[in-house]
RNA sequence: GCAGAUGUGGCGAAACUGGUAGACGCACAGGACUUAAAAUCCUGCGGGACUUAAACUCCCGUAUCGGUUCGAUUCCGAUCAUCUGCACCA
């Protein structure tokens, strides 16, 4: 008699999937949603329990704009590029491509076990060549346009392995397989110029409606920060230091300079600088360090003067010492800065250390005495100039105004806006990714293959390794590296570094638009019916890089007119992750993971679903806990046994009546507004209405399943077809509607506080009058008043009586 | 350091634009059914005082301190704690 979820579940997504149920209508004339997950990198663990967390919502979501009349696009796809695989190939001698599909396959199935709505007629794999094939093409349009270049970048550098690594494979500045310790390498690689687009990339986040928090990331990320360029003229030269600086009004406050360890002024002015052997082993040293090394923060500032030289500060007019230090980075702003120790904190740890002069250019307004040797001060808000020429006695803000516009007439500096993005390394010296269609003729430079050649397939290969000094394993098939330049047709060497696993994820959600096209990478029409994604959802580890490389993409298709919008995502959220039932992170080493195939067995998809939707707020982070899951069976088989009390009628029974079309205004909003925890909620609440009446009639029974369907698809179809007898699939039928008016009580239980605290209830008509609430009031307060005097009465209507008593 | 978030019973959590704090669930306790157990169903469940006991009643309670208000979990200011992302970005 109890239900067998097991059994109920299989058949309804043996049919579904079998028959398409839910795949997405080629009909471009009707209303569509398109709904997003973040396509799952396929490892060899198999699916983890927060996968389904994202999925779940969405999947809801899709559900109901289904039966809301919707044309819903719910695709999925795999991420399949990446290291695991190629590590595992190294290790076990087995090609990526067989382990990827095994791990494919395996995740096709638990996703399957789970009963998501995807369409699977449209399931996209970046290592598809008729995927990537576009991968390819677009990065070829990237270098048309003069956005994709080649440069020479540091790559990180195992000195045990001689391989290059990604920056994940660092941990703590050494391999994490060997543990040898890793350097910085100069390689020339391709880099995609996102820097171009930065300001856009701030800009039009406000024609989008991401979470604050997202935008937050995504703005500071990108760190765009206005200041000057000024220029420091070195005395008895011809030569001259250009710095970046945020605080041009302290420019009398420069005391030295400190120029990055690579910065080139050194090698131009190498035969006039008087210690040359000891800025040359600084920068030998400095060269050694790893990015992990010279960031950290709490180490102390090193550094030397560079003797022989001096800069002149434009404004004071005086020499001053430069210093070679690398705090001061050459990848950011002009790689030298003015230092002013009295107002930085950086450069007055310096100036401390060695003993430089700090002078003090602004002071507190309200004239608290501050030591300006002891500590710098950097607040901007309440800053006044002082011993600043000019600029006395101005504001901070009017300072910058005031002396950047002398600057500018003066033409020894300019306004500039600077930053902290850096354009896209995108190369990788790595097998298991999509190749870069380029080839290297000594005559012609870099040529892009013609278009009709992609894909560029991914050669075959028997050995995984990485070429020695940190090549890609593509560097040593000759027969491949060795080709023709389809420019001139003389001899040509391919690109043997691939594209990062970013690549694939950068625009799979506009193939899945179109996603069996060979002559475009979706068509016009698709494009136009589907854009934007309605609503994306994933990890808040991801909305910094995979958001923005791929709002790069989708800016730059647009520029060239593929795209039809500036934005690819009109809506973005986050889910919180899920913990271990000890309220850490899952992990192997914990020994705390829990595997959703168990909780399938166990409890079954419709209560995994349930669950993962109650555990908490959607967007934050919930531990695990196997007891919640049972009450969520629990809540199942009460909707199973709900059938025992089954009675006729067609419509709601008047006891019901009211709570049905709250009830389904409540349920509405809530999954709207992802809200899902609170959705649940109101099913239990329903539920245990019905049970204390032990009566519910076939209307309140068919909308109570409608409303439940999204959540719990299976039972919820089951219960429809074999107890309602329905004929058409539950998912089908149009969401239930409520009526605002009969949402509404006509008795009201009104609360009275005294002072604000509560110290009776009445029942009043909805709209009563006010003198008789008013009376009802008295009578029902007016012997505990205790002598007390009432100064006011507060009454806002159908809501609370508040007396003010002395 | 910067940015963002969070703080409510034994636990996960609710509370719409300020208006009966703790919905819903878990755990726990009691009862019904059963030879018994499980399952199921019903009831209770923030802390304290008063009381033989219960009801009634009263007091305290949403991290801490203060403010605005007839009324604050909600708004404002300060403080503390925890989490996440970024970080020598001039």
């Amino acid at each position: 008699m109890g239900y067998d979820f097991s059994k109920v579940e299989k058949k309804w997504q043996k049919k579904w999937y079998s028959e398409g149920t839910f795949n997405a209508k080629n009909d471009y004339t009707k209303k569509k949603w398109y709904g997003l997950i973040e396509f799952p990198y396929p490892s060899g663990q198999g699916l983890h329990v927060g996968h389904p967390r994202s999925y779940t919502a969405l999947d809801i979501m899709a559900r109901k704009k289904r039966m809301e009349g919707y044309n819903v696009l719910f695709p999925i796809g795999f991420d399949a590029f990446g290291l695991p695989a190629e590590n595992y190939a190294i290790k076990n001698h087995i090609h990526p491509k067989i382990t990827t599909e095994k791990n494919v396959n395996h995740f096709r199935e638990q996703l399957q076990s789970l009963g998501f709505s995807f369409d699977w007629s449209r399931e996209i794999n970046t290592t598809d060549p008729e995927y990537y094939k576009w991968t390819q093409w677009i990065f070829i349009q990237l270098y048309k346009h003069g956005l994709a270049y080649k440069a020479t970048m540091p790559i990180n550098f195992c000195t045990g392995c001689k391989v290059g690594l990604a920056n994940e494979e660092v941990v703590n500045g050494v391999c994490e397989r060997c543990g040898s310790p890793v350097v910085q390498k100069e390689k020339s690689q391709w880099m995609l110029k996102i820097t171009k687009y930065a300001q856009r990339l701030i800009d039009d986040l406000d024609d989008v409606d991401f979470l604050d928090k997202i935008k937050a990331q995504q703005i500071n990320w990108i760190g765009r920060s206005e200041g000057a360029e000024v220029t420091f003229k070195i005395a008895d030269t011809d030569e001259s230091l250009i710095v970046y600086t945020t605080r041009p009004d302290t420019l009398f406050g420069a005391t030295y300079m400190v120029v990055a360890p690579e910065h080139h002024i050194i090698e131009k002015l190498s035969n006039k600088i008087t210690n040359m052997e000891e800025i040359t082993e600084y920068r030998h040293k400095a060269s050694l360090k790893s990015d992990f090394e010279r960031a950290e923060l709490n180490k102390e500032k090193t550094g030397c003067e560079i003797k022989g030289i001096k800069a002149i500060n434009p404004l004071t007019g005086k020499e001053i010492p430069i210093w070679i230090s690398d705090y001061v980075l050459i990848t950011y702003g002009t790689g030298a800065i003015m230092a002013v120790p009295a107002h930085d904190d950086r450069d007055h740890e310096f100036a401390t250390k060695f003993n430089l002069p700090i002078k003090q250019v602004i002071k507190p307004n309200d004239n608290i005495e501050i030591d300006i040797q002891k500590e710098p001060f950097t607040d901007v808000e309440t800053g006044i100039l002082i011993n600043s020429d000019f600029l006395n006695d101005l504001s901070v803000e009017d300072a910058k105004i005031k002396v950047i516009k002398y600057l500018e007439d003066n033409k020894i500096g300019e306004k500039k806006v600077n930053y902290k993005l850096r354009d896209w390394v995108f190369s990788r010296q790595r097998y298991w990714g999509e190749p870069i269609p380029m080839v290297y003729c000594e005559e012609c430079g870099w040529v892009p293959l013609p278009e009709e050649e992609l894909p560029l397939k991914l050669p075959e290969v028997k050995n995984f390794e990485p070429g020695e000094n940190g090549e890609s394993p593509l560097a040593k098939l000759t027969d491949w590296v060795n080709t023709t330049c389809p420019h001139c047709g003389k001899k040509a060497k391919r690109e043997t570094d691939t594209m990062p696993q970013w690549a694939g994820s950068s625009w799979y959600y506009l193939r899945y638009m179109d996603p069996h096209n060979d002559k475009e990478l979706a068509s016009k029409e698709a494009l136009e019916y589907w854009s934007p994604v309605d609503l994306y959802n994933g990890g808040m580890e991801h909305t910094t890089l995979h958001l923005l490389y791929s709002r790069f993409w989708h800016k730059f298709l647009y520029d060239i007119g593929i795209v039809p919008t500036k934005e690819p995502y009109q809506k973005r959220t986050s889910h919180g992750m899920i913990l271990g039932t000890n309220g850490e992170k899952m992990s192997k080493s914990k020994g705390n993971v829990i595997n959703p195939d168990d909780i399938v067995r166990d409890f079954g998809a419709d209560a995994f679903r349930v669950y993962e939707m109650f555990m908490g707020p959607f967007d934050q982070v919930a531990a695990w806990s196997m007891e919640s899951i049972r009450g969520c069976l629990k809540f199942l088989d009460r909707v199973w046994n709900l059938q025992n009390f089954l009675v006729d009628g067609d419509e709601y029974s008047p006891k019901f009546e009211q709570m049905m079309h709250k009830s389904i205004k409540k349920i509405t909003f809530d999954i709207d507004n992802m809200k899902f925890n609170t959705a649940v909620s109101t099913y239990m609440t329903m539920i245990n209405e019905f049970y204390k009446e032990k009566s519910i009639n076939k209307a309140e029974f068919k909308t109570f399943l409608q409303l439940l369907n999204p959540v719990a698809p299976h039972i919820t179809e089951e219960l429809w077809q074999t107890v309602l007898n329905g004929k058409e699939m539950l998912a089908y039928m149009s969401w239930p509607q409520y009526d605002e008016e009969k949402t509404i009580s006509d008795e009201i239980v009104l609360p009275i506080q005294f002072n604000g605290k509560l110290k009776a209830t009445i029942t009043i008509n909805l709209d009563e009058d006010e003198n008789s609430v008013k009376e009802k009031v008295h009578n029902a307060i007016d012997s505990k008043l205790d002598g007390k005097k009432i100064v006011k009465e507060i009454y806002v209507k159908n809501k609370i009586y508040n007396i003010v008593v002395k």
